[in-house]
Order: C-alpha cells, then sequence, then structure tokens
DNA sequence: TTGATATTTAAGAAAATACTTAAGTATGAG
DNA sequence: CTCATACTTAAGTATTTTCTTAAATATCAA
C-alpha cells in the first residue's frame, strides 16, 4: 500500500530515461490507457509497460485498471519532490554567493574573516 | 566554447546518479577542489573525476583549474533547467485536474461536453 | 463458448554505465 | 633538477538497464 513515498533516487533514476521523460510528458496532457501511451514509440508495447510500472513505483505516474485497460495519469506529488530537491540546493548556493557578493562589496575582502576592523 | 546549454537529456541523466547527487549535495554548501569532493567517497579517484566531468558537461557543476587544483561549484543553471521542466509539466496537469473539479461542481457531469446548458 | 483486445510476465540478448587499474601530464616546493 | 601532489587519460571489466520475443492472463463482445 507504499504510504512513505519511494526513495529519491528512484525517482530521479525514472527520469533519467528520455522515453520515461516523453512518457511525462504525453500523461501531462491527459490520462491515457497503456496502449495510446506507447503508440508514438517505436518500441514494444512490452517495453513500455515496463517503463510505467518504473515510473509508478517512483510515484511519478498512478494507474488504475479499469475492464482491460489500464489507465495512466500523472501524480504531481513524484515530480514535486524532484522540484523541492534540486530547488532546494539551488538555493542554498545561491545564498552563499549572494552573501559573498555582500561580503567582497563591504571591502572587507583581502582581510582573512575577523570579525569586523573598524578602518584604521 | 558551449554557448548553448547541453540537452536536458544530458542533465537529467546527470542527476540519476547517487553519487553525482552526492556530489551536488556536497557542492551545495561550498566550492571544493576534486580531491575535497572525492574524499568521502569509497571509490577511486578517478572515478569522481569521471563524475565531475559528466556534471560539467551537463551545465550543473562548473570547475575552473588554479595551479595544480580544480575548484569546482554549483552551476545554479544547470539546476534551474530542471525545476522548470519538471515545473511546467506538473502545472500543466495540475491546471488540468483544477479545470476538471470546476467541470464536476458545476453540476454539468454526465452531458457528455455540449456548451453550456441552462439549467432546465 | 469462441475469438479478439489489452495488458502482463519471464527470460535472455544487447547496449550503456560505473568502476578499476595503470600509466600519463602539470604544478609547486625545496 | 628532483620529488611529491593533484589531477588526467586510456583501456578494460562488471554491473545495470533497456528492449525483445514468446507465452501467459484477463476482459469484452458476439
Amino acid at each position: 500500500m507504499s504510504l512513505a513515498s519511494p526513495a529519491i533516487d528512484t525517482v530521479f533514476a525514472a527520469l533519467g530515461d528520455p522515453t520515461r521523460r516523453a512518457i511525462v510528458e504525453r500523461l501531462a496532457a491527459s490520462e491515457a490507457t497503456m496502449s495510446e501511451v506507447a503508440a508514438p514509440f517505436a518500441m514494444s508495447l512490452s517495453a513500455v509497460h515496463q517503463h510505467i510500472a518504473l515510473l509508478e513505483g517512483a510515484g511519478i505516474v498512478a494507474c488504475e485498471k479499469r475492464g482491460r485497460e489500464r489507465w495512466c495519469r500523472l501524480d504531481p506529488r513524484g515530480l514535486e519532490r524532484v522540484e523541492r530537491w534540486v530547488g532546494e540546493r539551488r538555493r542554498l548556493w545561491e545564498r552563499r554567493l549572494d552573501a559573498l557578493q555582500l561580503y567582497l562589496a563591504s571591502g572587507t575582502a583581502g582581510t582573512k574573516t575577523k570579525k569586523k576592523r573598524k578602518r584604521p
């Protein structure tokens, strides 16, 4: 029943493949059955099935069986986790850059890192 | 001289590997030389070198040689592209969900998709 | 029931990745 | 110049991933 979200590792690995990103792209437009998803690809249905299973395991896609068809749709929570992971790291680094800018602008550069130095 | 940014494909593939994400994580904290980056990992320096080269090729990390050391730091633009790609798809799908909610709430459900239907 | 459709599963070939070791090159210190 | 440090590069092995074919299973329709 998978209450815990899949390891972020799994999520990134899933998006690492171009076919799977194309599937995400397709499902961003609308939900679709497996055959519909598979149609544009030059590979067997079985291969696409495996890709979808992987996306499902990563929490990026959620599927539901209706009759003999499997309807697939995007699970925004999977993508959200990627955004958060990437965004957090980027902002962490950018804040550091900003701090450096301030530091350099303050004219303290070249003084090793003493507290403040009242100019002599 | 690489004016164009690397294919989004390359960027996602780069982040698909756990070691490389750990490197990103490390560099989000501060820039570092290759040896410093490599230190915590249980693999050869050569392997880490290859990972860093790949991250560089993907535009996620930017390096600069100072003397005999190679200093590496995060290039926020690489991560930003991932955020954008993922965010755009997620929002596209979520907007569609919202529209569906509205549609269902409007009491039009079950009427196939005619324009509006003034209630009879 | 019988046949067609829509997956699903299993097993293995093929291709791509991640690592290793070993042998380079470049730079700094003495 | 000589030695040690800090990477770099090349080549090959190992593992992982992707994709295929073939043989199920499940559902629908007549």
